[in-house]
RNA sequence: GCCUCGGUAGCUCAGUCGGUAGAGCAGGGGACUGAAAAUCCCCGUGUCGGUGGUUCGAUUCCGCCCCGAGGCA
């Protein structure tokens, strides 16, 4: 089994150094692993990393979509493979730096995920949560599926959808596609990030500030100005989405600011949370570069 | 100086016709298989500004004081 890195944890931890220090230590290249960093011409709300950061270390998964468009796991799972097999093929380890737990899931593991949307089906699933509600949608997963209806709460409309839709795709049960026992595909040494969460909290926030400084409002407008519109599913980002009542005017800049450091700061909990399934992570501060390094050394040297 | 309205959870505020109080947000924890930076679940004791009084019992009624906001002078 292939060896590779990982660095993940939550936003302005520091993965992106980490990651480039690695790479540069051990013959590495870099994947991104980020759901909107993968969208072109969002380079400052996303936080991607610059031309000068990125030291020479070929980065992959960053730009590959176009921000008017959907996006999706499966689409990113079957790129990386071929991105992957292509650095190990070359000899360089492949390292994936971000913070997208599904998108780790989607190198991780084999996609059993049912397919991709089918627009068509999901309308209509949507016309009949209107038509009877979420209550009446969970009822009808749990008549076909009722070991997954059980996990998943009837409020969770998305993923009740999601899961009736996957019968309709491929007449098959959501928790018949999923293998409880899921078989690694790599070899993973994963360092996690952690910080004290007031010092992560600070971090985010005057990055936020940064953001703004550095021309947030005018990526935005731009983005605006060639039809992408808040709909787009790239601009539920954060950073991106909040400004839409600042557009309006129901928002002040401050406001959408201060918005944005919460919106940032929830998420990097809900990142925390995920990352810490993993029971294989080894959890370091972004500062301690010795005890990584020492890590993935002794992973690479490892059988 | 007088009058009015406020002072309740970290913040914004409900509420108790007198039986020691609850929402949203923040914060904490968790879930997560093709929208995931999304979506969702769980967690609320705080001298109810201070101090006297009435009362079996006051955060709630009354007096005084302190602190805000506004009005009249």
């Amino acid at each position: 089994m292939s060896k590779i890195i990982l660095v993940v944890g939550a936003t302005a931890s520091g993965k992106s150094r980490v990651g480039v220090d690695l790479a540069k230590k051990f013959n590495g290249e870099i994947i991104s692993c980020d759901s909107m960093q993968v969208y072109k011409d969002m380079n400052i709300g996303t936080a991607k990393i610059t031309p000068e950061e990125m030291q020479g270390i070929p980065h992959y998964m960053i730009d590959v979509a176009n921000a008017d468009s959907p996006f999706s796991v499966g689409e990113y799972a079957s790129m990386v493979d071929n991105v992957i097999n292509d650095m190990l093929s070359r000899g360089k380890i492949p390292i994936i730096v971000g913070g997208t737990g599904l998108y780790v899931d989607g190198i991780l593991y084999p996609m059993t995920f049912g397919g991709n949307k089918n627009t068509q089906i999901r309308d209509e699933l949507e016309r009949q949560l209107d038509l009877y509600g979420k209550e009446y949608m969970h009822s009808m997963l749990t008549e076909i599926d009722p070991e997954d209806a059980q996990k998943i709460h009837p409020n969770n409309v998305k993923r009740v959808l999601r899961a009736l839709e996957i019968y309709k795709i491929t007449g098959n049960r959501k928790s018949d596609l999923q293998e409880k026992d899921k078989a690694l595909k790599y070899q993973p040494c994963m360092i996690a990030l952690d910080l004290d969460r007031q010092k992560l909290y600070q971090r985010i926030d005057t990055r936020v500030d940064k953001m703004i400084e550095m021309g947030l409002i005018n990526e935005i407008k731009l983005l605006l100005s060639k039809g992408i519109s808040f709909e787009c599913q790239s601009m539920q980002a954060i950073g991106y989405k909040e400004f839409k009542e600042y557009f309006d005017g129901t928002n002040t800049l401050e406001q959408t600011v201060d918005i944005i450091k919460r919106n940032s700061r929830n998420y990097a909990k809900r990142q925390l949370t995920w990352f810490k399934r993993y029971d294989f992570a080894k959890w370091f501060s972004p500062d301690d570069s010795s005890g990584i390094e020492k890590e993935v050394k002794s992973f690479l040297e490892g059988v």
